[in-house]
DNA sequence: AGGATCAATCAAAATATCTTGATGTATCAA
DNA sequence: TTGATACATCAAGATATTTTGATTGATCCT
């Protein structure tokens, strides 16, 4: 008693899908991997996924616009860091959703 | 000494990118967050969805090919419910994901 | 200024995913 | 057995995403 009860399931549902949609692809995965261990700049991903420039600029993107991962321009560089909040944000969303799902209200037969 | 250090993170990511794309669609979500409150049959889901037959059972069937949900037949009906583990899967990768990403061994200028 | 490098963006083509309507299979009821 | 219902599956078309190569804008170096 007392504990305020959390929404049905507000958190967001749309970003969290936003977040899976573009954690949910092998090249994107592997950009977020390479970044785990420190921010990195394009052109040595470029080398280490052995990805073409454009290729990577779009999966980059797509990270970017998910707010997975954010950049900083230094010179003719362009360097890609982790943003951990997103990651977070979707082990929140992914908690209440299981959390939802262990109480079946209903289970026929 | 002693506890078996994990795997830096063979938490078979290629599982998760398939839960995640299962997830990351609108419709899908909708049958999960359905099921969310207990097993349904296919004739219901189509009521509370206002979707077509085929439709429904196309995305049905990515969910079931993802293991996050199962079905079981009775008489004329199919009924489909959550199989809890594979969001638990998906927690579990994510954890150790994020858990990755607080170390950051590299952090340049 | 001129040339080179880094990276974003664009348009077109290639691929993948989704939707729709039709058909097939199983079950039930009469 | 016949007809109806529930659902899966298939093939075609419609959409969406991804890849590729070319172009562009910035920055750096000489």
């Amino acid at each position: 008693m007392g504990t305020t009860i959390a929404p049905p399931h507000l958190l967001d549902s749309s970003r969290a899908r936003t977040l899976m949609k573009a954690l949910a692809d092998p090249i994107r995965l592997q950009v977020i991997e390479e970044l785990a261990s420190g921010e990195r700049c394009v052109c040595d991903l470029i080398n280490e996924l052995s990805l073409g420039q454009s290729r990577l600029s779009f999966h980059l993107k797509v990270l970017k616009d998910a707010g997975l991962i954010v950049d900083r321009q230094s010179g003719r560089w362009v360097y890609y860091r982790l943003e951990p909040k997103a990651l977070g944000i979707l082990q929140d969303w992914l908690s209440s959703l299981a959390e939802q799902c262990q109480k079946p209200t209903i289970n026929c037969e």
